[in-house]
DNA sequence: TTGTACGCGTTATCAA
DNA sequence: TTGATAACGCGTACAA
């Protein structure tokens, strides 16, 4: 039990080296004789030395190879949605070639005391979302010079966003229906705020979330009048409840529901199966996001398959850019349009 | 433009105040008179110096304030399991207390560059689960003096675990479904191991994951010759897929089935209504985990009820303990018993 | 291929 | 309440 941890000083003591040349060993940046590294590494394990200590070595070098990832809401809620798990999947991905790893950070720290945007030894940050609160601890962050990134949300000007085409995508699925014959459509919405609970959205709500909105307008470019009704979040269980209200009034009936995700959707199927409608020959159903609904099964949604991997990759790829002194770009991508079997003439 | 960024000496100067005072207006750990804030403010501001850079204190102060969480599978894969996104969810606020952020890393870094536990800035490391590979890196880790903790698995006798008492509550499950009668009972297990396809599990078949075995032997204790059946996952689907093979021979069908998680209960409950068959009159179906399963309402689970939560948080809590230079004893939690509406008593 | 010299930016300690 | 000093442990020009 020694009193203190061995440095790289005590190696290269122990070795009878100079501490640069032990660096190096452990480096590989600079040619080392067999003999040499030999004796070091063998002084290293004698001394019980497991390699340099990282802090050390990040301020050294500038760089800690961490990348913030922001999320608005709770860190457990983001991962509930797949989409958001998925996207972090591309941008574990993205951010590999920088030998980065992702640290999990909350906008507004409850505690006061957790790691945050601003105490972090970050190189960079990836933002999903950004709202108020988020904006204004931004300054400070990009003063300092660490690159940042926003998926899905609008940090100014000068931050790289990566988004969506989420208006012309729904608008693509309305355009679907409405060639299928379909004249009576209704929309289900993501929330139209933090902390919204269902409930139909009326001509004055404002509509915060960007996604949200711009997906509602892609809908009504194609059915001006159908009206929408806003789940509290992507979930089966508020689809099942939105679809529940939608098909509650057969004479107010739609013939076809655009939900704003895959899960959402689903929730609306089974609202559909239980209010005695066959899918799609009753009613059609649209769903947005392309991922599996697990146990959706034999259903295959027609939906807009976004390319959530690769917003996460590209998001990596941006920070890593800017890293290396790059300017990053802002890029839309484009979702593909799939037509399962939950889609179909409208009935006569 | 400068050429370089300003550092807190550069702010002293500009206030006309030693460095360490400007340090310690940032920090606050000493009392500084309100003028001589005020001046280092002023110039900070003026210098445009955000505070102090995070890798430069980690180094003097010996903590970078990170906890890194390493999983054994993919990113991604982890937060497609309810129970694994729950647990950080819990560990989040387990790790709050110390100011501490969570790094996620992966066991095997297929990359080879990517943030590892061995080069990461960690104050503490949390494993979930622990299997070959893993607990060589383990020894550096712990060589370094870096407090390990893990769950559900187990790392050696010196690293403190964090598990559940699976066999125990699993064998009261089984219990409750002989009390009800039944005797023809089936059990749907977890994978087997890493890479596990679906099948049936053999008497000679090895079952590596731990969590598998214990509750399998708990069911086995009560019913003794059930024959088990091991998803691929847990997923609704893989518990679809299991069912559809339970049920589909009337002779053999089980009047109950044991299913090791909520998600394949939800979907060995689907497998039954496509059979026709009505839960719980016709076939008991019981859980294990107590999440909430989205969209399987009306149903509400007969499950055990694990504390996931208090599971994580206590993670979070034994390296803050063992930061602290305490010791940190392993902790077995306990699973309550819920009865729901999907067991009954067997047909007659 | 190896060693010398220096600084990365901060903060703890102690004395004034 | 403030300031001087000395690490924290390492990496990298540059010279040898």
């Amino acid at each position: 039990m020694s009193t203190r941890r061995a440095t790289i000083s005590d190696v290269a003591r122990e070795a009878g080296v100079s501490a640069s040349t032990a660096s190096v060993v452990f480096s590989g940046k600079t040619p080392v004789s067999d003999a040499t590294r030999r004796r070091v590494l063998d002084a290293a394990s004698a001394l019980g030395y497991t390699g340099p200590d990282p802090r050390a070595a990040s301020l050294r070098r500038g760089r800690s190879g961490i990348v913030g990832v922001v999320f608005e809401e709770h860190l457990g809620t983001a991962f509930l949605d797949p989409i958001k798990t998925l996207m972090m999947d591309g941008l574990a991905d993205g951010v590999a070639p920088l030998g980065a790893g992702l640290l999990l950070l909350r906008d507004q720290d409850p505690s006061g005391t957790g790691a945050s945007l601003m105490t972090a030894p970050l190189d960079a940050a990836v933002l999903v979302g950004c709202s108020g609160h988020l904006r204004e601890s931004l300054a400070a962050v990009t003063a300092r010079g660490i690159p940042v990134v926003v998926i899905e949300g609008d940090a100014g000007d000068d931050i790289p966003r990566i988004g969506l085409d989420n208006r012309e995508a729904q608008r693509q699925a309305a355009s679907h229906l409405r060639t299928l014959g379909h004249r009576k459509v209704a929309v289900v919405t993501l929330p139209a705020r933090a902390g919204w609970e269902a409930g139909w959205l009326l001509d004055g709500t404002p509509i915060v979330i960007d996604v949200t909105r711009e997906r509602l307008a892609g809908a009504l470019e194609i059915f001006p009048d159908a009206p929408a009704y806003a789940a509290a979040g992507s979930f089966i269980a508020e689809g099942l409840a939105a679809g529940r209200v939608l098909f509650a009034d057969p004479a107010e009936r739609p013939t076809a529901v655009l939900a704003q995700s895959d899960l959402l959707a689903a929730g609306v199927i089974r609202a559909a199966e239980e209010a005695g409608l066959r899918v799609p020959e009753d009613v059609s159903v649209t769903g947005f996001d392309g991922i599996v609904v697990d146990g959706l099964a034999p259903y295959e949604l027609t939906t807009l398959v976004q390319p959530v991997n690769e917003k996460g990759r590209a998001a990596g790829m941006a920070v890593a850019a800017m890293l290396d002194g790059a300017e990053a770009a802002s890029i839309t991508f484009t979702c593909d349009f799939r037509e399962g079997n939950t889609s179909g003439p409208a009935p006569l």
